[in-house]
DNA sequence: GTCTATAGCGGGATAGAC
DNA sequence: GTCTATCCCGCTATAGAC
């Protein structure tokens, strides 16, 4: 692996573990095993290594849910597919913790990435709920966009929950309290 | 405001902007109008300091937020005034941020409080959503932990949505969301 | 109790050798 | 391209005067 691209997965790692605040050039360095010069050979300084980092992260996760959420089954099937999907509940969400770093939300550029990927997931699943409305599994009243806020705010809150008890249980409450909620009448 | 006074409410008011990470020494006590002395006199360092603006908040949060579910109406109104109540969505949740500051996670006695506070407030829900299964306003079915956890899950994402987008929108579109899955059938 | 002075360390970036 | 040396500044804490 080039250089310049260990220095973007270590960006990545620690910027998951410890944020944008918590993590410095230093600390991305040593564990991508190189110099000083060779990050600022390959960029401008710490904001522009970590938006290639967060970039490829929000790229990475967009992709991921979009090849849960487009598979097999119906729509009801398909989002529970994408709440039950296999995470690290503990480590908390590479692109939602983001959020919570004000650097990155006071820099446009880094918010960008966090915001365009939030905002396709529920675009994506809105249109999912609409279909599930067509086809009768959902009620004709649900609001595809409001559903939608509910599934990735339910995801993003449980890793919140998880984080503050230490274990991944309540994560997976709030998903099946929500999966309860939103289940066809019929099944 | 005595200085100790002052350094705690600076110390909250820093929390809740910018994070434990993010939050030196020489902030809070610009904020505060003091001295280092001070500081060191009334508490043994940052993470001292913290823990007393944390409890702080945490026990401000949980009162306010009880005060709202132990009002008036029936159980699925006193969650929709807990949903609705007015909050600032962008300034996220000053409790439910800690749990993305890697130094707050750490330490399990900065933790606590964040934990116990989110883990009441589920409970509480949880027995407020008994009660409606009792008076049948919610279905037998829902189980109330699960409920509750996506209740607050909803909350501590909408946040994230709201944070990441920079508009407080999709935290409303989320509360409506689920409070149309949560609503009655006879409404 | 509160202040200033000082200290050691690390963050973030630049310079220039190789 | 990558390295080390160096710089300036801010973080966190201690010391000691008042």
């Amino acid at each position: 692996m080039s250089t310049s691209e260990r220095l973007i997965e270590s960006t990545r790692e620690l910027l998951w573990e410890r944020g944008y605040v918590g993590t410095s050039p230093k600390a991305i360095l040593e564990r991508a095993g190189a110099g000083q010069g060779s990050m600022y050979h390959h960029f401008r300084g710490k904001p522009d290594l970590a938006l290639a980092a967060i970039r490829r992260t929000a790229d990475e996760m967009w992709a991921t849910a979009e090849a849960v959420l487009d598979g097999p089954g119906t729509p009801y099937e398909r989002i529970t597919a994408y709440l039950r999907r296999e995470r690290e509940a503990l480590r908390g969400c590479p692109v939602g913790r983001l959020t919570m770093d004000p650097d990155v939300i006071a820099d446009d550029a880094l918010r960008a990435p966090v915001d365009e990927t939030l905002d396709r997931l529920r675009e994506h699943i809105a249109q999912i709920v609409e279909e599930g409305k067509e086809q009768g599994e959902f009620a004709p009243g649900l609001d595809g966009e409001e559903i939608a806020a509910a599934v990735v705010a339910t995801v993003q809150g449980g890793y919140v929950l998880a984080r503050a008890a230490g274990s991944p249980t309540a994560f997976d409450a709030a998903v099946r309290g929500l999966l309860a909620l939103l289940a066809p009448p019929t099944r």
